[in-house]
DNA sequence: TCTAACGTTGACGTTAACGTCATTATGATG
DNA sequence: CATCATAATGACGTTAACGTCAACGTTAGA
């Protein structure tokens, strides 16, 4: 059991930020001490971990990481696959739903990793321009600094 | 030369951002004509569709993206490589900070591409068991529709 | 040349994602 | 049990990245 202030140090998130997440639906709402002091679970830790990741590297705004995150906590069993429903015409329904909604999701992570990978080839590219940039003036100051020893030996 | 309208089809973006691009420093301050109009060439076009790029797929602030076209600039060669220092040992110490902040951004890129990786498995899997759950429910219903067809039979 | 469509420049509005008080309650510690 | 660091809530402030509207100038076509 973590107070605010601990899970704000693992997670490098401000304790505002993490009562705002709260608030507005990002992360499920912890359990309360008597007196009302929020209380987290590494679970909780864990998932805000995964909010950032979404944040910081895809460029989700919050709502669409809500999304991502209703997945990815089916995925990780927290919550049931599906809810209950009884008629396997609807349970098909939804799942398709589902699966489409994953498609285009990978779809997207796709297109993301070849766009990144393009940029990366250009910077390195670049880094390579300028490392032989680097080489040509350090030989050339060998060379000054030769000549000078050269013009002392004679 | 393209007209601000024309340029906001060709990228998807509106005029405004366009003008806002222009007004934080995003983009070249496009030529005018004797009225004053904005006059874009292919060059524009492209430019905005690297910073589009680099918001979207990256999630880079606006700030961030400036940095960023930096190096793309002196990399396509608009802009050179370094400026016109005479002193060698300033460019080297020039060229070192660059290979410095390349470097970083390549690591930074990396990053983003195995997070993204791991992200795209997680929806992997979870799409797998979606569409297992959906041939499951299909199946079911097949048998019973035989069930029935077998009924009529009898 | 006249006009409708388009462009420009302010200037204020908006939304997301928090930051920053202030006030009041809580909880571990000597 | 007193106290002092923390926590909670509410409310207002802030910044980035545009949207929107008004007022006015420009341009291309009949």
């Amino acid at each position: 059991m973590f107070k605010i202030d601990e899970v704000a140090r693992e997670t490098g998130l401000t304790k505002r930020t993490i009562r705002y997440y709260e608030e507005i639906g990002l992360m499920p709402a912890p359990e309360r001490s008597e007196g009302g002091t929020r209380q987290y679970t590494q679970a909780h830790i864990e998932h805000l971990q995964r909010v950032i990741s979404a944040r910081d590297v895809l460029g989700f705004s919050l709502q669409e990481i809500q999304e991502y995150m209703g997945y990815a906590q089916a995925l990780t069993g927290q919550r049931e696959l599906y809810p209950q429903i009884r008629e396997p015409e609807r349970q098909l329904e939804k799942l398709r739903e589902m699966d489409g909604t994953l498609e285009a999701q990978l779809r997207a992570l796709e297109e993301k990793v070849s766009k990144i990978l393009a940029m990366k080839q250009e910077l390195e590219q670049f880094r390579d321009r300028v490392t032989a940039g680097i080489a040509r003036i350090e030989k050339q100051e060998q060379q000054s600094e030769a000549k000078i020893t050269e013009g002392k030996n004679s």
